[in-house]
DNA sequence: AAAGCAAAGGAAAACGTTTTCCTAATTGCA
DNA sequence: TGCAATTAGGAAAACGTTTTCCTTTGCTTT
């Protein structure tokens, strides 16, 4: 690897330039008060400017034991839900003096920890988990290292820990009260094993809706992850499952919009396929409505991820639990609309 | 913020356990031959393994002036494909020791500054531009800071510089030819106003390309930034003028997919619409096998592109020019097939 | 047996900051 | 006038590494 100078001027140009000591340089450029008089501060503002000068963070990151940088770990960067939380939390964290390490742990308790370790080799300001998976590291760093915040799924170890995202037992009732309120007699539920908390949360919501209503439950679909990889294949092999079954509901519920995804498909490559059946799903991906027009979804907010995220860190609460606000975003509910 | 203690041991610890210098153990940790015993080496290996010992970045950034960071500043992580191609990289810099810091320039030259001198702070060891835009700072940079590469677009500055993408004129001319092949008559193009060395390559090879077989070229939409913030933008509003226009062509090729999916949407929305043309686009965005299973496009390999950006940096060739393959992926080439 | 050389490993400098002590000058107040 | 408090600013320590010297020891070669 070719390496080159990676910085021109240090602190001791600039205080050389100024005729100031570097004491009184690193006062200016953190704002301290009542350390310097006007007529210096301008001198060294002019310095800096002069050399294009900007603090090394090793240099600060050694002295204040810490780092700007916060890691961000997403289960899966595919899923275009997640880039856009990712993307909220990166100009949020931005705003606020901090830089966004975004790592990709598809959903791999190795990688995980692979991640966490190198974060705190970083001296990561925070680790946020977008996605978290159980994994030895995750208990280690809690109790040590860097503050760790989870998003959309709550802490896989069962600890208390802070906590970003929707009332997912909520919203899979609300769910089940669309559906009933809609019409819909024979829906079918497909989720993953995964122990998440956002699916299980998300299942027990809907079978509690049903059930408060006195109406017959869903029929579910659960795939365990190697059947398939992600919840495109899932909901995929799902809904081969129910066509081969020769059996169809009227409404697929998925508790990922992937899911939803991988059902469509599995029914467009279907021979001679019976109408498709509406669909509803949850995150209400960006691409939704630009490419899946008839995907029912529950939406998260995710512009407001980034401000949670900095909020949770920043607040003098010990496991803040921020929960945001889901909507039930309506596009079709006709049988057969997918298939047109 | 709340502070806590980042890392517990440090490379002293490590040294007091072993019962040995931190010149030591420093020189067993990043395997410098011939400087300690087997008999040493392993004191020092289970030392290390006994206080879970990582040395902390910034003390060695500090020393070697250079980090193991590698910023990936994207010009819209919303596009899928740029997400394919970030986590490809992240991969292969991680299977090189490297830590990938991903960010979204959301195409604007001052946040791809901002992130650039950030980077420079950071004392990153290589800026990879996925989709650069034009700035000051690139100049500045190119010139004393850290290695830059060029991924898709070339450098804006017309600088000769590292690059890394498919050959965009070929694909533009291999679209014709397809396009022609396919016995496409009436060809719309749509394209942004982009200065984008990507998209007017694209441009060039298509017209190109239907100019060499003596056909006549397509009717051209071209859309500028101010009228569709992105892609997906101008596709739809391209689309809408030639519904408007009452005049449709017989297949639309996009200079993105993004483009393509605009297109479709403004289809599907317009009243009465005639049946919609055939499609073409470049990237073969991941979720087109997915949600856009009509849509024809050029595919890139997503997957290289991470190893490709490893040799470039690795290697000694001052400004490689790394040309990866492309190929037509054809899915549907009726026309109205949208639509059903 | 002397000279030379390689192996093993320690002491200490250096990297660029921030921050803790200092000191000196100035101001405020009785 | 005298004393305390505040302001302004410098010297130097400390952060955790890597790496340059340097020394010692043991071995090989004449």
């Amino acid at each position: 690897m070719a390496k080159r100078a990676t910085q021109s001027g240090s602190i001791k140009d600039v205080a050389a330039l100024a005729g100031v000591s570097i004491a009184t340089v690193s006062r200016v450029v953190n704002g301290v008060a009542n350390k310097a008089s006007d007529e210096t501060i301008e001198r060294v503002r002019q310095a800096i400017a002069a050399l294009d000068y900007r603090p090394t963070s090793a240099g600060r990151n050694l002295r204040q034991r810490t780092s700007r940088l916060v890691a961000v770990l997403a289960a899966n960067l595919a899923n275009p839900a997640m880039t856009a939380i990712a993307a909220s939390a990166e100009r949020a964290l931005r705003e606020n003096g901090l830089v966004m390490v975004l790592c990709d742990t598809h959903d791999e308790p190795a990688l995980q920890d692979e991640y966490m370790r190198e974060m705190v080799a970083q001296q990561a300001r925070a680790i946020v988990l977008l996605g978290a998976v159980d994994s030895p590291m995750l208990r280690k760093v809690r109790a040590t290292a860097a503050p760790l915040v989870f998003v959309n799924r709550r802490d896989p170890t069962g600890a208390e820990s802070a906590f970003i995202g929707i009332d997912n037992r909520r919203a899979g009732e609300d769910v089940a009260a669309w559906a009933l309120a809609r019409g819909f007699r024979r829906a079918a539920l497909i989720h993953p094993t995964t122990a998440s908390s956002a699916t299980r949360e998300r299942v027990m919501g809907i079978v509690a809706g049903f059930t408060a209503a006195g109406a017959p439950l869903p029929e579910r679909f659960v795939m365990s992850p190697d059947v398939g990889g992600d919840h495109l294949e899932t909901g995929f092999e799902a809904a081969r499952q129910m066509l081969g079954s020769g059996d169809v509901p009227d409404l697929i519920i998925g508790t990922s919009d992937l899911i939803a995804f991988g059902a469509q498909r599995a029914w467009r490559e279907w021979p001679a396929a019976p109408p498709m059946p509406a669909m509803i799903g949850f995150d209400d991906s960006p691409m939704n409505a630009w490419l899946a027009p008839h995907l029912n979804s529950v939406r998260i907010p995710y512009a407001a991820y980034g401000q949670a995220i900095v909020d949770a860190l920043a607040g003098d609460v010990v496991n803040p639990q921020i929960v945001l606000d889901h909507e039930i975003i309506e596009r079709d509910t006709r049988i057969g609309a997918t298939d047109r």
